[in-house]
Formats: C-alpha cells, sequence, structure tokens
DNA sequence: CTGAAAGCGCTTACAG
DNA sequence: CTGAAAGCGCTTACAG
C-alpha cells in the first residue's frame, strides 16, 4: 500500500545527518539537543514514521520475533501452550510465528528451516514423539531451541519445559485410594512417549507406597482417544477381578469410559472412582464433572517463552561484552506441577 | 548460535562474483554454466547455507509473512480459523504470525503497529466487536488488511470473509419447521454483532416464509454462554405460550438450555426440538448428540489466507510490470455456506 | 553535540 | 556466460 518514509527523508528535511535521525528515534540521544530531537520527532510524526525492522536486524542481528512449533492448534491440547507463549513473548516485546507440523518430521524439518531462513531469535518445538535419535535438521540448526512437553536429547537444545506426568499420576492415584478405593486400573492412551511413561511411573509408585501389588491386566494402553475409553472401559468390565476405579490417561478417555460404565448401568463415582488427566479442559463438561489432574498448558507455554526469550537475551549479552562462549541462563528441564482439581468427590 | 556462511564467502570460495552466486541460488541460472552452478550448490551443501531473508526482503520489499490477528485462540472458535490460515499460508510459502487482542482495541492497534514494523505482506484481521467506527491505526496503516467473521467498513480492508449467517439461521429455522414444530424460540447470543444480526435475519425469514407471526417474547437476547443459555431456556418454559423448539445462537447456550430443559424433565429433541449454531463443536460431545449449524472455521481461515496472499502477489505483479495503480483480485465480502448437521432427529 | 563512512547480506539492472 | 557497482534502510564505531 502506502510508502512509508525513511530516516534518510526525515534527515533531509530536518536538515541532519541519518545518524542523528537514528539516534533520535533509538532514544539514544542523550547527547543530541533538545531542539534537534524535537524537530526529528514532529516530522517522524507528520508522516507516520514506521521503521524498517527487516534493515535493523540485518545490523543487529535480532528480530525480536521466535517461532513455536506445535502439532496441531485444533487439538485443544495446544491453544492454551500457544496463549502463554504469545502471552509472554510480547510481554518482551517479541511475537511470534507460529507453525503446525501434524506430528510429520518432515514438516517439523521444513518449519525448522523456514524459521531459521526467516532469522527467528529462538523456537519453542513440541516435537513429535516419533522422533527419537538425533536429527539433522536440529544439529543443524542456527537457532536456539527450547523444547515444551516432551523430552528429547539433543545438543542444539538449550532447555525443557515440560509437565511433572509423574507427579500427577502420583496424585491422582493416591486420591482414589485415599477415597478407598483398591483395584484401580490405568487406561493409558500410549507408552512411548516420555509422557506416558511418567504417568506409568506415577501410578506405580502411588500403588507400591501403599503396598499394593500392581495387576498387569489392569493397565490397557491405546491411544488418547474417547473411543479407546469406551473400549478400555469394556475390557475392563470383563476382568476376572472388578475394578472399582480407573485412572484414565487423558480427558478424553475419560469421557469415553464414563460413558460406557453408564451404559452398563454403573454410578460413577459411586461405584466406580473416576480421576482423569485434565488434557484439554472437556471434562468439566461432561457429567458428572469429573475430578481431574489439571496441566499447566497456559504456564508451560508461558514459562517456557520466559526461558527462551531469557536466553536469547543473555546469549547476545554475552557475545557483546565478552565475545566468549556463554553459559546459558538455565540448562535443565523444568517440571511443572500439576493440579488436582476435585469436582465431584468419590465415596 | 552459529554463524551462517554467506553468499559473499561462497563466491571466494568458488572464485565466482557474489552476482553469480546469487543468480544460482535463486534458479536465475539459464545463463550460468553448469560446472559453475555445480560448484556453487557443493560449496552452499558443504557449509549448509541459509539465506538470510532479512537482507533478501530488504531488497524484494517483502517478506512472505502474515500476520493472523485475533480475540484468543484459547476461545475455541479460533483454532481452526488460525489452522485455515497456517494451511493455506503454508502452501504459498508464507509464514504466519499470530496475536491475540482479547477483543482490546488498544492491542489491536499495537499489533498492527508491530505487524508493520516486521513488515508483514499482508493481515488477516477478527476485530473486536466493539470496533465500530472508521479507526486510526487501520487507516493509517500500510500493510493490506483483509477482514474474516466480523465485517467492518474501511477503505484500507481488501476484502472479508465471512459466514454467511443468514442462510445458516434459516436453515436451522426451517428444520425446526419441517419436522412441525410451530412454536420456535431464538435465544440469541447478542445481537450488536453482524453476525448476531444475520442470523436473526434468517430467522425472521424461515417465519415469515411459512407465514408464522414472530413472537417477540420467544426472542432472547443474552451472551455466547452457556449459562444464558440455562437462564434463557427457564424463561422460556415460563412463556405463556409455551415453545416446542429452540434455536439456539451458539452451542454453549445450547448445552445451557439443554441442561435446562433436562432438570424440568423435558426430552430433547422429542418434546422440544433443539438446533445449535456450532460455533466451537463442543455440541457433539453432549447428550444428546445435538443438530446443528456448522460454522465453517476452518475454511474461513484457509479461504481468507487464499485471497489474501493471492491479492498481495497481484499487487506485486502490478508494480513490477505497469507501475500503475492495481486493480483488487476481489474486493467484495465472501460469504461462507453452513452446513446441517442432523446428528439426532427431531420427531 | 553532530556528521561522514562503513557495512549488515542480499538482488538487480547494466555492461562486457 | 560472468562481474562490478549501486543500493535496500538502517546502526554503529569513529572522528571532529
Amino acid at each position: 500500500m502506502k510508502k512509508s518514509i525513511t530516516i534518510k527523508e526525515i534527515a533531509e528535511e530536518a536538515q541532519v545527518s541519518i545518524a542523528t535521525v537514528s539516534m533520535v528515534l533509538n532514544k539514544k540521544d542523550k547527547k543530541i539537543s533538545e531542539a534537534t530531537r524535537k524537530k526529528i520527532h514532529a516530522i517522524a510524526q507528520k508522516y507516520n514514521y514506521t521503521p524498517n525492522t527487516m534493515a535493523r536486524s540485518l545490523i543487529t542481528r535480532q528480530t525480536r520475533t521466535i517461532g513455536l512449533i506445535i502439532p496441531d492448534i485444533v487439538n485443544p491440547f495446544f491453544p492454551e501452550i500457544a496463549r502463554g507463549v504469545e502471552d509472554k513473548a510480547s510481554e518482551f516485546g517479541y511475537s511470534v510465528i507460529y507453525c503446525n507440523t501434524d506430528d510429520k518430521i518432515k514438516r517439523e524439518d521444513k518449519y525448522i528451516n523456514v524459521l531459521t531462513e526467516k532469522m527467528v531469535d529462538g523456537i519453542i518445538f513440541a516435537h513429535s514423539s516419533d522422533r527419537q535419535l538425533g536429527f539433522d535438521s536440529l544439529d543443524k540448526c542456527k537457532v536456539p531451541i527450547l523444547l515444551i512437553d516432551r523430552d528429547y536429547e539433543n545438543r542444539n537444545v538449550i532447555g525443557r519445559v515440560v509437565v511433572d506426568n509423574r507427579e500427577g499420576a502420583y496424585m491422582a492415584t493416591s486420591y482414589l485410594l485415599d477415597r478407598g478405593y483398591r483395584k484401580i486400573a490405568y487406561i493409558a492412551g500410549s507408552i512411548t512417549t516420555t509422557t506416558a511413561r511418567g504417568r506409568l511411573e506415577g501410578y506405580n509408585q502411588a500403588l507400591a507406597e501403599r503396598e499394593i501389588p500392581v495387576n498387569e491386566h489392569y493397565i490397557k494402553v491405546g491411544e488418547y482417544k474417547l473411543q479407546w475409553g469406551v473400549e478400555a472401559a469394556d475390557q475392563l468390565l470383563h476382568e476376572k477381578e472388578p475394578i472399582d476405579a480407573i485412572f484414565c490417561g487423558n480427558d478424553l478417555i475419560a469421557i469415553g469410559a464414563i460413558r460406557k460404565l453408564k451404559e452398563c448401568g454403573l454410578r460413577v463415582p459411586e461405584d466406580i472412582g473416576i480421576v482423569g488427566f485434565d488434557d484439554i479442559y472437556l471434562a468439566s463438561l461432561v457429567e458428572p464433572p469429573l475430578t481431574t489432574i489439571k496441566q499447566p498448558n497456559y504456564e508451560m507455554g508461558y514459562k517456557a517463552a520466559e526461558l527462551l526469550i531469557k536466553n536469547i537475551e543473555k546469549l547476545r549479552q554475552d557475545k557483546i561484552k565478552h565475545e566468549n562462549n556463554s553459559v546459558l541462563v538455565e540448562k535443565n528441564t523444568v517440571f511443572l506441577p500439576t493440579e488436582l482439581i476435585v469436582r465431584r468427590s468419590a465415596k
């Protein structure tokens, strides 16, 4: 549309050098006379000057833009994360470019490339669960990467922000145990991810603490879908040793399980106790409102953006000051706590 | 992190000029000898060359990045739109920077500014419903803007993509009429938006066609929330002339209304027919699965990105070719059709 | 207090 | 077929 005015044109009109204009507009104008300053600001205002950040970035080597790579924004798990990221980023004056990969490694690599070319200052990355080994595009990547939700070993990764799934599952299972349930099943969504493994650990730990033996038949591994909740619940109802409670890997599973239980005339939580992992907050909409472990998704995004940007800025400081290799602000994995939300108490 | 190699360095190593390297790497290399070409590609590969798009953009005046401004990605209405936008954008080789405004005009203006500074090629904008009049930041904006979901008159706007709410409401109401319902209420979420007005028009039109007089008491205006659905349903049940069906402004309202009806021992749809406007696809999770008007949200984002990018590219073509004022690809409002999803048929 | 100059990494006429 | 040169809009030492 309209062409923007440049500092060169402002300089001409103000009868000063472009250096002076640049300094004034960047508030590095301690040494500039009040008169010049006013004149320049007036002209900038008049023509509605907007700086060309491309030109600036070319010199400063910072774009104040970060990338967010997630599987799918439509998956209700991710909007809160995305929102957390954007909130923190904009607090710091950063923008975020967001990318959907559908968990496809090819698309992940493509986006890492695109973001690198766009010179983003950093990337927040929720990678595919299939991504098992070190991968070229990550190794080659010239941009700092921070992992969320799922863990992954890689030297280019400057940090990780994940949910404390072990603790959450422990809380969920302990809650059921506290209410007197003893035959607690676990319907897992999958077991290949660190997420799922953490939850299994927590479940086992809670049982172990009370010296309740783990019944392998009580652990059903499938996928994070409503239909799987229905099926798994059906399987559990046909076990020789009847169950009295279920810890569900996520809330879609929980909804499915409840549907099945009701079909069979069982009441929740009077007959069968249920706690779900509240991936996507839907559980609160089904009846009976379900007791769940709330995932700190918003916090995850927020924290991730904070860590990433702090690292970015520290890296830059170090480069400017000492030109030596810099130490990261925080290199280790951050575990975010979950919360037990009791919506309807069992027994 | 690692510094990227530049075309200058490639040129040195290959013993050619940077112009040659640039041409080869940009596939404008028809005139370059096969040997030089191969040599250059080999070196680029070897050092894992990634172009600096800042530098390129500075010259070409295109960033291949568009902005997406929405109220809140956590609102389940928007992820599908965002996904549609990103899908189409990445098809065209564009990235998208996304921004949450919480419907605050101040934040909208801030983001329009930020995006302008970042030199995005265009902006897709779902503006606040409170934004009634022409507004400075939009007028001043140097970037083409395309509006989605909500309409707004402004000369800087190159187009609009909205849902055909009138048609949708007409379908919903007609469906209920076809099933024999005659006392059809309408629980609206609000009436200030063009969205809500369109729906009211469709409702009125359907009734008018069958020569059924509109009963003002049957139209309840509130907000797009579950609780309002509960309240409005309660009000409707106390009307002198009893209703036999409800058209709900969105699915949160529908869920609330159903909850109330059930509480009063009424069956849906046997006693009271219900059709909701399926803003957020949640309706399918409540029982009984609800008949709804499906919003083409994904399509809205997809179409919007397509129109915007086509306009951007046309604008550029025209500038290169004739340097004259260009005609927009499509300036008018695009109405996207809704779809009636019958999940449980009434009567 | 201010300016002249170099340069960020690239593209694009233009010349040969 | 290839190179020298100008320039995109800005920042940053350095000099005065």
